[in-house]
DNA sequence: GCATTTTAGTAACATACGTTACTATTTTTC
DNA sequence: GAAAAATAGTAACGTATGTTACTAAAATGC
């Protein structure tokens, strides 16, 4: 989306007018988090899309890469990614399909699979591991040390607000 | 989704002993984003679902509400709340199906549809308001408001980095 | 050591939203 | 004033994810 987040800010204003006692601040925060959510979403995906990859397999690709053997089970994968063990299922399903990945089934549990990076996902992980750190500089250039390090602080506390 | 955000800073501290070089401080950020906002989406939620609503279709009536006569149209329900004329259409055919809104065929541009909000779309939200601004205010309290000020100053300078 | 509970992964169903394409209508351009 | 462009709203198709339910296997409790 590519709207302004004007129009939401005076038809705050005007519930303001209508029916006083709008906590402003925290209305417009909680929505500005919407409002760069699909931003934040399509930058980063755009960044990715011409490997066929989005955020989440890449970030799955990584998950992998950071184990042991570049290998884990899907429920790592829905523990790391914060995400149901349904779409871990997809994801693996996706990463597979793309020969990124291979599943390997568990000899002393026999309920799990493993999923072990191939020699083609751990090339193009580390193909573009460079470009997608590039990325995330880019989008915090604008922030200096001390920002970043008070954004986590808050961000955090607003975590733990919310059961997290 | 009741996950931790461990697993994934582990994951990060990981990738970099693998391949250095990870900006980290940029990557726990935007991670965090992401993390904390199917708890925020589920936490305005959880306020709303007892009366049949989301947080969609609460904004929607609160747009409507702030204009003039409670009217506007669909395509200010797509530029106010930042999403697709596509959803802008459904949510209208919600609130209509739940009786709190009503369409009528604009006279003067024949390709336009207001919408009015209804005398019980008007109780509900009246009678919501107080309900929702507690639940904003709640999920800031611990921030104070300088605070919240900075935090707004950071989230809209990242508005501006992503284009917005 | 057996019953109960928990975990792993997936199928079926559900929610929420975007993109593309379309028709009808209005606005803009020349 | 007519052609071209833009807008409004919706249909069809697509993306991404969660919840519920299920089977199989392992862990726990007694």
């Amino acid at each position: 989306m590519n709207k302004s987040f004007h129009p939401l800010e005076q038809a705050v204003d005007r519930i303001e007018e209508r029916f006083p006692g709008v906590p402003r601040q925290q209305v417009i925060l909680t929505r500005l988090y919407f409002h760069i959510l699909p931003r934040l979403t399509g930058y980063l995906n755009d960044g990715m899309k011409e490997y066929g990859l989005n955020e989440s397999l890449w970030m799955s690709l990584l998950a992998m890469y950071a184990c042991p053997h570049q290998s884990l089970y899907p429920s790592d994968i829905s523990d790391t990614l914060d995400s149901s063990r349904t779409n871990a299922t997809r994801i693996v399903d996706e990463l597979v399909r793309h020969g990124w990945a291979t599943r390997i089934p568990c000899a002393a549990d026999r309920r799990k699979i493993g999923l072990e990076l191939t020699q083609q996902g751990l090339e193009l992980v580390e193909s573009l591991l460079p470009v997608s750190r590039a990325n995330y500089r880019a989008l915090w250039s604008d922030f200096d040390p001390e920002e970043m390090q008070l954004m986590e602080k808050m961000m955090r506390k607003l975590l733990a607000r919310l059961g997290g």
